[in-house]
DNA sequence: TACTTTTACTAAACACTGTTCATATCTTTA
DNA sequence: TAAAGATATGAACAGTGTTTAGTAAAAGTA
């Protein structure tokens, strides 16, 4: 009897329709500016519904949050062709910015917004999130066996690189570059990104 | 006549007093979690009455924002005692991390949260912002006047500074060091912000 | 003092929010 | 076909930021 089966495969729809629909409210609205109310009226639900699928909005928002992070990694593994260690370090500075521009709603609720981060599911465990810095980490050793970083903890340079970067894109995201003129607060993150690659090159 | 300067007292008073009892809840529940009528209820006046004194709910946080800045600001100053510019910085990174592990919520009005830049009067200045972080460039421009960060932009040392500073300190205020386990999730920033000190000493 | 104007305040409403629950319908099993 | 189970929802609860119409007291003027 493939009801059961069935019933399973129907549940697994919907909340992938659930998904979808938020996914796509959030991406040109932002978290807060969502409401339940919203994604059942696009998928033609009532709000009631919703909490069949999800246990709150949170549950929603950890769900995009992961989707989110597969993006990311898939943007990542995409400079596994570059052969060289370091060279894909660098590159892959180059796509974290990239990543958090174009995406500024991926990038927020990826590491900046509460909410995901109080979801159920994930008080243990982040999993995508994880193998994130676990890439970051392993291309770090692959660079000590090139000669670079020797001496280094890194999973302690990995950490120094995120966090560099992160500080970077999250005060432009939430408009802490204000106190430059627009002129230097494009000049001044370049430069000193630029200084960061010769810096770690030298390391 | 002094109708007129005991009226403008009395609406600077009545809005010190908003003030005070909205930084009061919002330091131990957050700017979420506090409603215009949590304020009401406290200073006894009904919340229509708070929108004679402030535009809107994001006013009344650039105004604790900045509040928060000027803590942020003295808490600097008290270094100003160092002689040597150097060790001055470095006293004034753990301050860093000292007042966004003390003060989180006011760190998160500082540097995390969208809604106080959301403000009208903010668009163009951001006043104790730019204090604190022209401290910091006139400090780099001292440790260079000792032979220090020769041929570096301090300006822009002071944004890889910051950056390095608030990346750290944001992706722990906001849960995302819960890929490392407790231990490591002590020891390794720790780690990272000693491997900072020294490289900063080498620059 | 008497009358008018200005100011300070608020009750009530508007249009929302996340979430819960009793009720109803539709599907599967016995 | 009847009972049992799953699925969906209208309505409500308790809140949110904000606006508006109306009131009472204070200030200005005759």
């Amino acid at each position: 009897m493939g009801v059961k089966e069935r019933k399973e495969r129907d549940k697994a729809e919907m909340r992938e329709m659930i998904l979808q629909s938020a996914h796509k409210l959030f991406i040109d609205r932002g978290f807060e500016e969502v409401s339940i109310r919203n994604i059942a009226e696009a998928i033609e639900y009532s709000p009631a519904t919703i909490y069949l699928y999800f246990k709150d909005k949170n549950e929603i928002f950890y769900a995009l949050h992961n989707e989110a992070f597969k993006r990311f990694n898939g943007v990542m593994a995409d400079l596994a062709t570059i052969a060289n260690p370091f060279d894909r370090l660098i590159a892959m500075g180059e796509k974290y910015i990239q990543f958090a521009t174009e995406h500024p709603k991926y990038y927020e609720i990826m590491f900046i917004m509460e909410s995901p981060m109080d979801c159920e599911e994930n008080r243990e465990e982040w999993e995508e999130g994880n193998k994130a810095l676990a890439g970051l980490e392993q291309l770090l050793v692959g660079c000590q066996q090139t000669g670079r970083f020797v001496g280094q903890d890194p999973r302690v340079l990995a950490f120094s690189i995120w966090s560099y970067m992160h500080g970077m894109c999250s005060l432009s995201l939430r408009k802490r570059l204000r106190c430059y003129t627009p002129d230097e607060g494009k000049r001044i993150p370049k430069e000193s990104f630029e200084n960061f690659k010769t810096m770690l090159s030298k390391l």
